[in-house]
DNA sequence: TTCAAATGTCACCGGCATGTAACCGGGGCG
DNA sequence: CGCCCCGGTTACATGCCGGTGACATTTGAA
């Protein structure tokens, strides 16, 4: 998991790195907007950490920036705590706030769970009327007795769908959260990554009650479908 | 939008709800967990607040109960700013935290970012005179029993009669939004639609109740049509 | 290195959404 | 009366999308 970490304060900079990658991530450092932005850009990250005061260019028109370019998770940082701040953060697409001084162990716990939300976390496990993805266990446990066992793909997948909590999930987004911009727009993968996993989670491949097709938009997980 | 609030203090209940309501929020109230669960299985909400201290059921055990059945948004409040609360909610599958006191401003201002990350602050749906069309699904409901499945094409064209409630719509304005400049006014496409759509929509498709047409200007959806 | 699982690529099919053409009937109008 | 514009209707053509099976390539563990 790759993150941007963007503060003018060195030694902040430095500590707060250092704590996330114990935390288990990977980080990329910047020190002002514009090669936060460049660095944004090259390396592609999962997830931001913005300060929002900056030299060259401040946090606020940062996090417009990358906005326009893609749905990346924010988290934004203030000295102040001016209650304009944060609500212009917000209004401007960030996903979290934090004042400092913070915690660490917060900051890595808020990380969690924005990661949860986005349905890019890699541990522990996401529930869904009855359905239990084990991520890490690469298992879906809830419909036979037995757990089925799945790819990284395969967990990818559902755990955006899961995330999403049996509403339609299009299929745009489903291949930049599986894929990555790698993608390219290629339908042919979700068509064979939707066909393999049905082949394991459905009674009938030939007729899906659990993942469904919505013709023209995406797919979902509907508890419709489930037994019992 | 419908939020359920969960707090054991009786006036700050009052006073949040109210802020909600004012921010264009659907408000349901409870005051402890068990109530609360009760509650929320009932009238599902889009998203809920919880607060920590509550007696029967506390806010962690809640969320967790919640988080077993569904992947609705979580919101989390406490007097108390212990780290540990804070990383146990957010760990439980809170998706934010906030210290009391809180500004109402900003407590909708993190309710609209959470909104907007999972995808249901856009417009997925719009709602006309008990019609829901949900832009997502490709789906009507509140005509039959059983929603209505749509076209891409259909659906951008109740998306605009719709957003114009019941006044008439221009062809030359239909033309445009549905299919863009490349329509070169070719009145044959309309035409076309609104036959299809009149086939899945009207009972007797010769006799329009719903989508009229109002000759030599353009078409309307019509509230008299309605069943009730 | 070897082998099996996971993933990517190709080709094809069937169905449906959409586009296109032709025709019908009414009403205004000369 | 005869013309034509308009909206509705029928019929058919076309292309895209999703599903499927077969096969190639990559990856990872033994």
């Amino acid at each position: 998991m790759k993150i941007l970490l963007v503060d003018d304060d060195h030694d902040l900079l430095a500590v707060t790195a250092f704590a996330l990658q114990q935390a288990g991530f990977m980080v990329i450092k910047a020190r002002d907007g514009a090669s936060a932005l460049d660095a944004f850009m090259r390396e592609e990250p999962d997830l931001a950490i913005l300060d929002i005061n900056m030299p060259q260019m401040n946090g606020f028109e940062l996090a417009k920036q990358i906005r326009q370019r893609s749905q990346t998770p924010l988290i934004m940082l203030t000295v102040r705590s001016e209650e304009e701040d944060v609500i212009r953060a917000l209004g401007l697409g960030a996903d979290d706030f934090l004042t400092k001084p913070f915690s660490p162990r917060i900051l890595i716990a808020r990380i969690r769970a924005l990661l949860r939300r986005v349905g890019m976390e890699t541990e522990g496990t996401i529930s869904f009327d009855g359905l239990t993805l084990k991520v890490e266990d690469l298992s879906l446990e809830g419909l036979g007795d037995q757990p089925i066992s799945l790819t990284p793909l395969e967990v990818r997948f559902l755990q955006l769908l899961f995330a999403h909590g049996g509403r339609t999930v299009s299929t745009e987004r489903i291949l930049s959260h599986v894929w990555g911009n790698r993608a390219g727009g290629n339908r042919q993968l979700l068509k064979q990554l939707v066909h393999r996993l049905r082949q394991k989670l459905e009674k009938d491949p030939t007729e899906p009650r659990l993942l469904k097709t919505v013709p023209h938009s995406g797919y979902l997980i509907d508890r419709d479908g489930l037994p019992g």
